[in-house]
DNA sequence: CTAAAGTCTGTAGCCGCTACAGGGTCAAGC
DNA sequence: GCTTGACCCTGTAGCGGCTACAGACTTTAG
């Protein structure tokens, strides 16, 4: 199988699976006589994998060990559910952020709207210092 | 003023506010004989908007924009609003992503700790397509 | 047989910083 | 006056996770 169909099927790009070869995170496949690489389907499970990783937000270090834990079969659940319960601490952190953001844009937003002539509300939050609803 | 003050005044780090002036989001300030950068408190003012823009979750393209339209008195103030509501709806598909991540990640380590030996059920998911919940 | 599509390597770019290395300068204390 | 340390300067490289070339080759379809 050449990297077109391993790109089809496992739904990253031709260039994204050379670069997960290159940082080692997919073993590198036999060649072709002309140097084509060739790849087996264990090849597009292992960029399903990454792939359904990187759609939970984890780093591709993070999906590194992920694949280490799931390689050696033995009582690494723990490990698994550990780095996921991290990663989770990780994901709702950010969340916290983006909500903030967003109820704060929200205010801004609808003060312009309905404001009178005078100054931009907008920009006047953009010039003054942090209001106490935030970090 | 050195750039060590501006720095601890603005919340920037000296890095940073050299940054800025590198792609020109901070005008270059004049230079003392001995070639140290001397700022005023419009530069503060400046990275302070920058900052708080950075907060606000705007890019530095978008930034450069508000500071654009702020610079011109006049009717920029619904360019402002807009510029915003593009950035808000932005925010909130990020906001969405995260969340069913989220969700997600809580529903793999909820069915892990109280799951009985058997397969590890957050390598599964991993392992398996995205199931309906997801884009 | 030719043209298009695919593949190869290597390199550079994106964003928003951050962190050096290797120098110069300035202020305080002895 | 002289040293020490803190600051400042420039320029460059690195981070993550790709993406997009350029310029060469091979394979496939018509």
């Amino acid at each position: 199988m050449k990297i077109g169909e391993v790109a089809t099927r496992s739904g990253c790009h031709p260039e994204t699976v050379r670069y997960y070869e290159r940082i080692g995170l997919l073993p590198a496949p036999p060649r072709t006589a002309s140097g084509y690489r060739d790849y087996r389907s264990t090849d597009v499970d292992r960029l399903r994998f990454i792939s359904r990783g990187r759609d939970l937000g984890f780093s591709l270090e993070e999906i590194r060990s992920l694949l280490g834990l799931a390689e050696d079969d033995g009582l690494s659940c723990q490990d698994v559910d550990r780095l996921a319960r991290v990663h989770l601490v990780d994901i709702q952190a950010r969340l916290g952020d983006l909500q903030r953001m967003a109820a704060e844009l929200e205010r801004v937003i609808g003060s312009c709207s309905g404001g009178e002539r005078g100054q931009c509300v907008i920009l006047d939050t953009l010039r003054r210092p942090l209001t106490s609803t935030e970090k």
